[in-house]
RNA sequence: UGGGGUGUCGCCAAGCGGUAAGGCAACGGAUUUUGAUUCCGUCAUACGGAGGUUCGAUCCCUCCCACCCCAGCCA
């Protein structure tokens, strides 16, 4: 793992919203002794940009406030949850920067006391179990503008439903022939109050409790008592829970539980041109259009992690997108931002060729090279020097040379004179072409008096200064370009998410070069190829053939102004 | 005449009755051996709309409009 250091080390001020202004007021008035949150992920998916908006908050406000977050694993649906997912969620929240400590819990610890609170609002009449078939159940439900009507197991006696309900937990009874449903109300306009499932059948293994249940709590049942027995202060989770909040009160005022947790609202994260639902996550790993969770392409942590970016410009971006009730959809290049403001200031500074073009001097005596000093950092002195290997034939990048340049083109050209970046003013002379036309070496000359790359003596200057490779050295390398993986800011606007797929997210480039510095890079590694971007290399890569994943572009105003 | 939310600059987002923070983006300009970085500067007479209360309203009230969520034995 590329980035271990910690929000603890990290520091850094934290911004205010309304969740901390909450949490705030509750210490100053006392109605709690010490913060408490949690996050709560279901094992059924690896964790993405939302989660992490969801992480950082309740990890963020519990160490902003002396207390604790608990991670919890949210696992009461056998049937849609994974051992692999288990793993993968903690692996990424603690690469996030955030340490749970002795708080790792699942609601499948609870089972046995959620059974025993299922069996108290039986014995109080506040729940019973109901053989309605599900579609019948559907429709009893009544819709958005109507209520619902009662269904005819809802005065069942008290023995009759509590041994009807151990028959359920006995496992004398299949999938789906009854539910145990809390007796609220059928007409509110609150959906979530018409008489909701507390229970379910579910012949199926769990990860954790393996086969040793066959009924299981719902999420309403299930969420806030966790939440009491875990003593947790503030259960902050999305705005789309907020119709459940009266249910998660009702329970908890109708139930033993040991303490009060209060539910807040916030809403989830947006980010133009992807997509953070998990159902759709998982179609493009199951139906192969991504090369698995943690394609560098993905909104997965997993997959920003092998992307190359570093866990604080993660932090970084939650912090400066904010917390608030207003549904909203981010600007991806909010994120981009963040990832090259965290990558710049340390970053170490390399040469890569992309698109390689041949460039030959021919003034430069043949067979001869020189090691000249390449800078390691231009506002970090204290990262040093490199030697880097300067010869007759050399490797530039294809985009830095135009036949007939239009106006603003400051790069090579014929007759056109630049700086090769360390190395030495060069000047294109002439160039090579091929059979079908295209350019296959620039000819140019030097002048010796630049060595360094430093003017010469009459003080001509240059107005552009270009990375380059020795042919002599130069370590051939893959790269790999990724792009947004739809190709509309809002996928799935018109209907169809995977309509809007983009067809060239991956770009793989085989024919570069990498300096020789770059050769044995650590996996996960940030550096800066000059003039190009951030990058890391990529756990595919071999010793002999490096592979690198391009994590963000610089931001490149001729680019833009050329469009 | 179902319930619950939200509407402040192109995108996020502060603001909590006293005269519109900040970030991203964009656009100028300076410095630059990365057309990068850095640095300066520009960018809401305006807070969904209409009324009202007030000396004064983005903040309070009323009505209206738009958008989001809810009819899983998912979470």
């Amino acid at each position: 793992m590329a980035d271990s250091d910690t929000v603890e080390a990290k520091g850094g001020e934290v911004g205010r919203d309304f969740i901390r202004d909450i949490v705030q007021a509750d210490v100053d008035a006392g109605r709690v002794s010490g913060v408490v949150t949690r996050f709560p992920p279901e094992p059924n998916g690896f964790l993405h940009l939302g989660h992490a908006k969801s992480i950082c908050l309740n990890f963020g406000v519990a160490n902003e406030f002396a207390g604790r977050c608990h991670l919890r694993f949210d696992d009461t649906n056998p049937v849609k949850e994974e051992q692999l997912f288990i793993d993968a969620i903690q692996r990424d929240v603690k690469w996030l920067g955030f340490d749970w400590g002795d708080n790792l819990h699942h609601a499948s610890d609870y089972f046995e006391q959620l059974y025993e609170w299922a069996e108290h609002l039986i014995r109080t009449g506040h729940a019973y179990v109901d053989d309605t078939a599900a579609d019948q159940m559907r429709a009893q439900r009544g819709t958005l503008t109507e209520p619902g009507q009662n269904s005819p197991n809802r005065y069942r006696a008290v023995d009759e439903n509590l041994g009807r309900f151990r028959d359920m937990r006995a496992g004398k009874l299949p999938n789906g022939a009854c539910v145990l449903r809390a007796k609220i109300d059928m007409a509110s306009g609150n959906m979530n109050l018409r008489d909701p499932v507390l229970y379910r059948i579910l012949h199926a293994t769990h990860p954790r409790t393996g086969n040793a249940w066959c009924i299981y709590p719902t999420y309403d049942f299930a969420h806030g008592q966790s939440d009491a027995i875990e003593g947790i202060t503030h259960s902050v989770c999305t705005l789309e829970f907020e119709d459940h909040k009266p249910l998660y009160d009702w329970l908890i005022e109708h139930l033993p539980v040991p303490s009060r947790p209060r539910q807040y609202e916030f809403a989830r994260l947006n980010v133009t041109y992807t997509v953070l639902s998990k159902r759709i996550l998982t179609t493009l790993v199951r139906d192969g259009h991504v090369s698995g969770w943690d394609d560098p392409r993905m909104p997965t942590l997993a997959g920003i992690r092998r992307r190359g970016v570093p866990a604080a410009a993660l932090r970084e971006f939650v912090s400066r997108v904010g917390v608030a009730r207003a549904n909203s959809m981010v600007d991806v290049a909010m994120l981009d931002s963040a990832i090259r403001d965290t990558l710049n200031p340390s970053a170490p500074r390399r040469m890569a060729v992309l698109r390689p073009l041949k460039l030959i001097i021919e003034n430069y005596p043949e067979g001869a090279s020189e090691t000249l000093a390449a800078i390691d950092h231009p506002d970090d002195p204290e990262q040093g020097t490199r030697p880097i290997t300067f010869g007759r034939e050399l490797y530039v990048e294809q985009d830095d040379f135009m036949e007939n340049p239009p106006k603003k083109f400051y790069r090579l050209s014929p007759g056109n004179e630049v700086r090769l970046r360390y190395g030495y003013y060069v000047t294109c002379q002439s160039i090579e072409k091929d059979n079908d036309g295209n350019v296959t070496a620039l000819r140019c000359t030097y002048d010796p008096q630049t060595r360094g790359g430093n003017a010469p003596p009459d003080g001509r200057k240059v107005k552009a200064t270009l990375h380059w490779l020795a042919a002599a050295d130069a370590v051939p390398a893959e790269i790999r370009l990724y792009s947004h993986l739809f190709n509309r800011p809002d996928p799935g606007a018109d209907g169809d998410v995977m309509a809007d797929l983009a067809s060239d997210s991956l770009d793989v480039l085989t024919g570069c070069f990498v300096e020789p510095a770059l050769a044995g890079s650590p996996v996960g590694e940030a550096v800066q190829f000059e003039r190009t971007g951030y990058f890391c290399a990529d756990p595919d890569g071999t010793a002999d053939r490096p592979v690198f994943n391009r994590t963000v572009g610089l931001r490149d105003s001729y680019a833009k102004a050329r469009v």
